[in-house]
RNA sequence: GUGAGAGUAGCUCAGUCGGUUAGAGCACUGGAUUGUGGAUCCAGGGGUCGCGGGUUCGAAUCCCGUCUUUCACCCCA
């Protein structure tokens, strides 16, 4: 009978494995080097966990069970709760800011589609601890660092960066009610993917007042700060929040990547914990969905029983980003490669290919050998197809203490002792 | 949850008006080559034409159902 894999998810043979390490392990590279300690957790939690942060609605779009004992367990959607658990359970001892980061496989119920499936890798990098926007902008920085470390460029990415704070009072400066803000959002949130017209309709809908609407409207269509106060107004809130946008510019300028970033006050991000500084990363064109997001995070921790500590921080999905990076032909996994590929001429040799093998793999060489006795032609066919970088040959010459070392690459071979070539190994 | 498209070899696909034993390229295995790889040539293996039913003398082909998958919507932590 056969079974075919699950939906949503993938199977990773080799060369998929090679793509998805290569972007892991840049992911890590960067982490690393922008001060970042790996964490990571258990792969199911309590489902109540994910609803503290999402609510009830969460509960369908994730994988959930009963364990033997009865407990209501969930497949991790994200990791973001865990790490506030972590935080929490050791926030006393723990040196502060906490700069964190992990890659954490995770599972959502949901359908699958270009760019989303049922099972995927997410970068998260967090600074907790840390109120300022200096924090902000770092989290920004090391986004950055690692899409330009694979390559691309401004012209292939744009860093949209807006304001929870900014938002919420500009909003409310116009007149909007604070009851009316979340509904609002959902709306905004879909601003750079509606026609202009069909945005206004529906905006019309939450918002009566004609005057109000337009101001709504040249908000969102603002490209830069400094016009902000002109449509909306000002007030101490305002201000502030545009403040606090500028600094974060100033210290993008500064860390060299504003390039990359653009002010975008329709980035609104889902769900509502959001507190102050949101971002958004999209392929150049719109055309697929945002590469990562991220955002501060001030009440989130209190929200799960701890202090109150802000924290900001950014996930990034392996799915986007792998279709971005084969459409721009980005991607430069290693391929297998052997070391040494050991051969004989005659099968009498064969022994002595098996312990040339062996002792070149305690040396720590990558080192393959045939399985097969068949002639040396098939041997070094078969050290091709594996990319072999030299062969080692075993024929008549080593009844006098000698190797044959082919180059794979120039075809150039050399005679060489092999008592020296033994020791050389060794040193 | 809603809507649209697609399912033929491991992969990408062709298959005429419904007509004999379903094909190609790539990949894989072997040979051409008994001490020299990548190229080339030759050969071979590999198929429940997604599954079930129906129409028909006859179905990969037409009809119905179903499953899977892709894309879009909802949602997107």
């Amino acid at each position: 009978m056969k079974i075919p894999p699950v939906k949503g998810t993938r199977d990773f043979y080799p060369p998929d494995m090679a793509r998805r390490n290569w972007i892991i392990d840049g992911w890590k590279k960067v982490s690393v080097r922008n001060g970042f300690e790996e964490y990571d957790g258990p792969i199911f939690e309590y489902l109540k966990m994910f609803q503290i942060k999402s609510g009830d609605e969460i509960v369908e779009q994730l994988f959930s069970f009963k364990d033997r004992g009865g407990r209501h367990l969930a497949l991790r959607p994200e990791i973001t709760p865990t790490l506030a658990r972590m935080v929490n359970q050791q926030i006393n001892s723990l040196p502060k800011p906490i700069k964190w980061f992990s890659v954490p496989r995770l599972f959502r119920a949901e359908r699958p589609q270009k760019g989303r499936l049922r099972e995927f890798f997410q970068w998260n990098i967090d600074i907790i601890g840390v109120d300022d926007v200096l924090a902000d902008a770092e989290v920004i920085f090391t986004t950055v660092d690692y899409l330009r470390s694979v390559g691309l460029k401004q012209r292939d990415v744009r860093v949209k960066i807006s304001s929870r704070k900014l938002l919420a009072s500009s909003l409310k400066n116009v007149g909007i009610q604070e009851t009316q803000l979340l509904s609002l959002y959902a709306l905004l949130d879909k601003y750079s993917k509606m026609p202009g017209d069909t945005f206004k309709k529906m905006l019309s809908e939450q918002v009566m007042d004609e005057s109000i609407a337009k101001k709504v409207i040249n908000f969102m269509g603002s490209t830069a700060l400094s016009e902000v106060s002109e449509i909306i107004g000002t007030n101490a809130e305002v201000e502030d929040a545009i403040q606090e946008l500028a600094r974060l510019k100033e210290l993008l300028e500064q860390m060299g990547v504003w390039q990359y970033c653009e002010f975008c006050p329709g980035i609104v991000r889902g769900l509502a914990y959001y507190t102050g500084v949101v971002f958004e990363v999209h392929e150049f064109s719109q055309e697929l969905r945002a590469i990562c997001g991220g955002g501060r995070y001030d009440n989130l921790l209190h929200d799960f029983g701890g202090p109150r500590i802000s924290a900001t921080g950014m996930g990034m999905g392996d799915c986007v980003l792998g279709i971005l990076l084969d459409e721009r032909g980005l991607f430069k996994p290693e391929s297998k490669e052997l070391d040494y590929f050991v051969a004989f001429v005659d099968e009498v040799y064969r022994q002595n290919v098996i312990e040339l093998t062996m002792k070149l793999r305690s040396a720590g060489f990558v080192t393959n050998f045939s399985y097969k006795a068949v002639k040396l032609s098939k041997q070094l066919k078969e050290a091709s197809a594996q990319n072999a970088k030299r062969c080692i040959i075993i024929g008549e010459e080593f009844k006098s203490n000698q190797l044959v070392i082919k180059d794979m690459a120039t075809g150039k071979q050399e005679l060489v002792d092999y008592d020296k070539f033994l020791s050389e190994l060794k040193s």
